[in-house]
DNA sequence: CTGAAAGCGCTAACAT
DNA sequence: ATGTTAGCGCTTTCAG
């Protein structure tokens, strides 16, 4: 192994240059700071040469910002958060800053980031995590800058939210043009806010459109826990029953159970996804599903994050509509 | 919007607790360092009425570990990826570790992450991307413990490498029993080092096993690529034909492709998936696959970061081995 | 065991 | 425009 190389500090390129730290570190900059253009040329010229690059601990411990920006999730594993954390990474380079995951199993795991010194000296966070309440989230981060992503918000703070209203009122009209006058509604955490939000949305609007609630089944989104729920059910009656699920994992366990013993519910089209990943349109499945532009989502989280005050209260809470993709 | 709140120094507890920062600095550093113990009872009842936490910037100018490792990936955005980099995270942060993930779309972004300057003083590195040589390596990070896990390695450094020929021959003998004597490989990127080896071995086991080669098509592991590409493939005999897939994504794509047009190729059980994704046992759909457990790569991940000095060549070059999974 | 002091690499205020 | 200097928060000598 070889021994560790030594890193060239801006003392060794203002050696080398034959100039101050400081015109160094003024040329280096990149804010155009007075410095004469030849010896700037110099200066980058031997940096160049040493292979310097600044040392950001060094840095952030003279300037207020570190650099990074930490995205707070419970697991990085769903189905629809595939594309959701690659477009989410390169935004934030973007912004010339770093992404730090920060994982949340449990609630356990919050006294575990307390002690994370790392987590207390970001300039962002963006909380993707239910298990982090609005009004916990100054004592976590030394930063104003926490975005609430998870469907909770706090006056005071940040948020971006997605409009499921929209989109689940849509669902629920289709069925109902489907014929469907009593359904079933396969969920996710039971503790989760926007989860219990998600099903009072189905509730109101199967009320409207005059749909009977004959269960309401907790899951955990993924489509283990949906087929293992189904495969104990058995529905005498399925010649107008649908199925909601709040994520198109669990819509695909339900097109899978189904296929075998009633498959009529595939043909009337009457299971309904969550998330318009990919999966709800590959050839094997087929079923329509809720979902938002992560693009959109990306851009408010962008606009928030690059905003250096905010006057009305308004301008702090965004909120990303859904659409309703029929198959 | 509050104001940016002030964050308590080790100079704080130091005078709360009426002792000298050197002291606070002993207590606090969980290291055993000298110190009367009323003292440090004192020294930490104070930390824990400010609510200090060490700032990791100034700890890292003193000290040259910086507790940052960098997980650097072309997208994370793969199928196979899902659960591979929340069990990573996990384990990274079980090192008290932080993930920094970098993202490289080409090779034109190689040249951006030399002008990071986190990446330079990350404690370690994980090269999943293909796009990053061994010889490289040292000239974007300071530091020699860069693991390659993108299938390249050079002889002074550390890797990880999945053996992949084990699978892929169970695959291609399984072909063979289901009277398999041509088949078509669908792959991935025809750049990729990986991928090139996997096709060599496709290729040798078919050749063991009288298995005829007759298209080879450069897909992007995903689905989409895969379909286009079948859909406008025509074959006039799918009596002895198998797919061959380097992701289960692509075997995905063969299998829908299969279904309106040669579902005997489905029934035959001669579509092969690669990555042991859930996707291919789901209902929809259901085709062997290659794998290999996630649980073991990270576990020999973690025994490299842990390890201080490497005596053998042999221990710095790890490998995993791969499972045939028949559906 | 304890505290004073040096210094990690950098930037900004200040004086020239 | 340039260099000198102070100091960000921390850990680690080094004396006592």
């Amino acid at each position: 192994m070889r021994t560790k190389p030594a890193v060239p500090t801006l003392d060794d390129v203002a050696k080398l240059a034959g100039v101050s730290k400081s015109a160094a570190s003024r040329a280096l900059s990149g804010k155009n700071r007075p410095i004469a253009s030849d010896k700037k040329a110099r200066i980058l010229q031997a940096a160049e040469e040493l292979g310097y690059v600044a040392n950001p601990f060094a840095q952030s411990l003279r300037e207020s910002s570190t650099g990074l920006v930490a995205i707070v999730v419970n697991h990085i594993a769903d189905l629809s958060d595939l594309t959701l954390f690659d477009s989410l990474i390169q935004a934030i380079q973007s912004l010339g800053k770093q992404a730090l995951f920060i994982r949340l199993r449990s609630e356990d795991d919050i006294a575990e980031i307390k002690r994370n010194p790392f987590v207390h000296r970001v300039d962002a966070a963006l909380i993707f995590s239910d298990l982090i309440e609005p009004e916990e989230a100054p004592t976590l981060f030394f930063t104003d800058k926490v975005i609430m992503l998870n469907g909770k918000k706090a006056d005071t703070g940040l948020s971006v939210t997605i409009n499921e209203e929209l989109g689940i009122e849509k669902a629920v009209a289709c069925a109902n043009h489907h014929h469907v006058t009593k359904a079933i509604l396969l969920c996710g955490r039971k503790t989760s806010v926007t989860e219990r939000q998600r099903i009072e949305s189905y509730h109101k609007f199967m009320e409207c459109f005059n749909i009977d609630s004959i269960h309401v089944a907790f899951c955990d989104y993924s489509y283990e826990s949906a087929f293992n729920h189904l495969q104990n059910q058995t529905y005498s009656d399925t010649s107008n029953l649908g199925i909601f699920c709040t994520s198109d994992a669990m819509a695909m366990a339900a097109v899978d159970f189904s296929r075998s013993k009633y498959p009529e519910l595939i043909q009337r089209k009457v299971i309904y996804g969550f998330d318009n990943t990919p999966f709800s349109q590959m050839g094997g499945y087929c079923f329509s599903t809720i979902g938002y532009s992560k693009d959109e989502f990306i851009e408010m989280i962008l606009k928030l994050l690059n905003k250096k005050t905010f006057k009305q209260t308004r301008s702090r809470h965004l909120s990303v509509d859904t659409e309703f993709y029929e198959r």
